[in-house]
DNA sequence: ACTTTGACCTGTGCGC
DNA sequence: TGCGCACAGGTCAAAG
């Protein structure tokens, strides 16, 4: 599900509500996810408070009382929400739906409802408690934040001018910009006017150098992200806001999931194709796209 | 060293 | 109505 603006929206839903509350427990109705959950990883959780609730890439952190970081991604279809306990019997496991399987009770806050609930129809996301983020294998070795000051058309170069794969498979490595996803890909290419099959290395003029086209490429990857986050992120289907609404940045892709339409660029008379490349699929418009 | 494929899961939508 | 297949926002290990 969530890209960068997506797992963002989270983040910001749960900071103000999450920061200063104590895990009274949590529940696990399952021994893991993607991963299986650390040894006590439960009884770790509950009794600290949490200090900060940041993001990385598409990963989740909270950081914790003890110093150790909650990290949490959310794969394709994770999500929170706030749930209450039944009304009838005030048990916590009643009520809850098929796909929740780790649940946190909270005090100390005033959240809509005591019960956080972590949902994962496929499992393929994951949560780790980690001691030290900055030796944390799921984010050493991560690109920069394609939001951030690190992330040049100078610096994307560097990365570009070696590689010879297509620019779509490149930018969907989070080695090379983190938190970018297949959606997010597809639209900032399209608005760069750059064809996924463009060999990475040939969008650097010189080894280190951008040329023209990497320089739209990084200001499109930004605009793109934040026109997202400002709609509140894209609601294809799993994807809501911990308050539950959802976003409504889908109604503004140019490309993603449009195949047979027609390019909305002004004066294209192109219709988006899909094409696959590594395994996932590719919307482009063949007329306008033709770096 | 590089790139593509398969695997991990469940749910949904489509064609027959 | 039901069945089977293709496909889905992500990532990793394995195979080419």
């Amino acid at each position: 599900m969530p890209e960068l603006p997506e797992v963002d929206i989270v983040k910001q839903g749960l900071a103000p509500i999450l920061t200063g509350a104590l895990i009274e427990r949590v529940i696990l109705n399952r021994n893991g996810l993607r991963l299986p959950f650390a040894a006590n990883f439960a009884q770790r959780l509950s009794g600290q408070k949490v200090i900060h609730v940041g993001r990385r890439a598409k990963y989740l952190l909270f950081t914790l009382s003890s110093s150790e970081v909650l990290l949490s991604h959310l794969g394709m279809t994770g999500n929170f929400r706030f749930a209450q306990p039944d009304p009838q019997t005030g048990e916590i496991k009643t009520g809850f739906q098929k796909h929740d399987h780790v649940i946190f009770e909270l005090s100390g806050t005033d959240a809509p409802a005591p019960f956080l609930v972590y949902s994962d129809p496929r499992r393929f996301g994951f949560m780790e408690l980690v001691e030290d983020i900055e030796t944390c294998k799921f984010l050493v070795g991560l690109g920069p934040e394609p939001l951030g000051n690190a992330l040049t058309a100078a610096s994307l170069a560097e990365q570009l001018h070696r590689r010879k794969a297509p620019i779509k498979a490149t930018l969907l490595d989070q080695r090379v910009i983190a938190g970018l996803g297949n959606i997010y890909v597809c639209e900032a290419l399209h608005r760069a006017a750059i064809d996924p099959r463009t060999r990475s290395c040939d969008l650097a003029a010189t080894p280190g150098t951008p040329g023209p086209a990497l320089e739209s490429l990084v200001l499109q990857i930004r605009l793109v992200l934040n026109e997202a986050l400002q709609a509140g992120g894209s609601t294809l289907k799993d994807f809501r806001k911990v308050d539950g609404g959802g976003g409504y940045f889908q109604h503004r892709f140019f490309v993603y999931d449009r195949e047979g339409e027609p390019c909305l660029n002004e004066n294209c008379k192109g219709t988006i194709t899909r094409i696959v490349q590594s395994g996932r699929s590719s919307f482009y418009c063949p007329e306008c796209q033709n770096t």
